[in-house]
DNA sequence: CCACATTTGTCCGTATGTATC
DNA sequence: AGATACATACGGACAAATGTG
């Protein structure tokens, strides 16, 4: 294994973006099938890194419109 | 279908379970193999619901040692 | 040190369901 | 009706860490 899973680095990557105003609340993310291919890795490598997400309270999954990023203040606080 | 996702339903067991008191913080969850038999889901089903525990931090997942429960002072709070 | 079993970690491909546009 | 997008689940494969003998 890499220096760390691909679906954390996902999962970091979006956070960082967050944090560097790339993207903002609201904000839709690229579909998963976008993502897939920018990453090269599987769907249910996308999806494990949206579940984290989402437990992180990050992002929002919309069945059939899409994935939104929240409003930082509920989560951005350390580590 | 699933009145709610098998995945939410094992992570939701395992809260419940931690603030019942009958999972205390360094105890040892049962291993995934049991889990998959107790559920009947695959591994990556569980899987999935310790991906979302350990976002939560109501869990840690060690490699060839088990899953764990953390202290739930840090995180036991909001929904 | 070595071999082996156990346990968790990660990823893939595929199938099917559900919601939205 | 059809296309798009997310949701959930399964089975399989191999890697990595740990513990035991």
């Amino acid at each position: 294994m890499p220096e760390s899973a691909e679906y954390l680095r996902i999962a970091d990557d979006v956070i960082a973006d967050v944090r560097a105003g790339k993207l903002k609340p609201g904000d839709r993310l690229p579909s998963i099938a976008d993502t897939r291919a920018a990453y090269r890795v599987s769907y249910g490598t996308v999806q494990l890194a949206y579940v984290r997400l989402e437990a992180l309270r990050v992002i929002r999954r919309l069945q059939g419109k899409g994935v939104f990023v929240t409003d930082p203040k509920t989560w951005m606080r350390e580590p």
